[in-house]
DNA sequence: ATTGTTTTGAAGTGAACACTTCAAATATAT
DNA sequence: ATATATTTGAAGTGTTCACTTCAAAACAAT
């Protein structure tokens, strides 16, 4: 009964995505993103509201699909030594880093920045993230605990460890470290946590 | 035989590097600089030349008084074995990035950025001393290696893992992880490094 | 006191940006 | 064909920013 819109809004989404994920929040202007899309700043605000809405929409779509092993490996986390689940995450993410077909890091660490140099609106998104992420990986050491594996430092510890070692991985990615090195850095860290090899 | 300033360079230079520390490069404006130091905009462009020379004149006060320990350590190598300096290094790098009187983290990681999110102008200065970094924990591994002591890892992927190491650190603290908390990791990272424990 | 040199405050410039407005365009349903 | 509902392009708004201009101010040397 309207008017339909130019482009899919998934499509819209993503092409967003890689634009943020390219360039960072602020860098990324509603012009820019209007012409990666394919439309005018008016069809932008009528479609996602805000330029930090649709960031949101990015960085969830990013979650979704690009990320969406992460999830995956932790629902099968129980198929895996403590070391292998770690080094199958961290490898993983460095395939993702790593992937030339996209930009290099991770798209929440990178797009949203952190600390000081966070972009303001995009940061809160991006902290609720990671921090799960923490969680995650604290609950999984204290359930390995619990199993009687010997880790190599307390489960607190350890998931800080490990999402710092992300968080630099992704980093190392952007600054131009290859694929080989990084996934080797993967698995020394994913070594690192237990004391069963 | 002229006008003195109005206050020493040294002093303006610190408060400067205060300001980017905690809000970043970009978001750190030349009003605010001036509201800081006490002076107009003219003045610091008179004094400085622009912004981005007055960045590199902080980050290199910085990298002389904040992260001073760091060249110091690194000429004191030989008197520790490879967990204790990288642990020394670490745990340093720890209690700065913790510092309650001054901003969390790395004033370079975090004024300057990284990847996409990077603040344009601050990239290349800071990009610059974090491969000096490598380079420098790089070296240091293949002369440990070639002492005969047993690491964990080649010295190129053990200089990369502490230098991604470093960068999680420095943001773990921005985000309010405690001092205790990363010391702790600090101390797991560096006895990963090697095989003598 | 006068001179010479530099700093300083006040005002201003042009560009970039997020966001708005609205009439015209475009499709569907009847 | 016409009515209806939405999208779209073009133009514009107000703000923020890095940076400039320049005459007045502040000091040291004479």
């Amino acid at each position: 009964m309207s008017r339909p819109r130019s482009i899919p809004e998934k499509d819209a989404i993503e092409r967003a995505l890689i634009l943020f994920w390219d360039k960072g929040y602020n860098r990324t202007s509603i012009a820019d993103l209007g012409e990666a899309i394919g439309v005018g700043p008016s069809s932008i605000y009528n479609a996602f509201g805000s330029k930090h809405e649709l960031f949101e929409k990015a960085m969830t779509q990013y979650m979704g699909t690009h990320a969406d092993f992460v999830n995956q490996l932790f629902a099968d986390s129980e198929s895996f030594s403590t070391t292998e689940f770690i080094g199958e995450l961290l490898s993983k993410l460095v395939m993702l880093y790593t992937d030339t077909s996209t930009p290099p890091g991770c798209a929440m660490m990178q797009a949203g920045g952190s600390g000081a140099a966070s972009d303001s609106q995009a940061c809160a998104v991006t902290l609720t993230m990671k921090t799960n992420l923490e969680s995650a990986l604290h609950d999984y050491f204290k359930s390995i605990k619990y199993k009687g594996e010997k880790l190599s430092a307390p489960p607190k510890i350890l998931a800080k460890f490990v999402v710092g070692t992300i968080r630099g991985l992704s980093q190392l990615a952007c600054d131009g470290s290859s694929r080989k090195d990084l996934i080797a850095v993967a698995n020394h860290a994913a070594m690192s946590c237990s004391n069963m090899n």
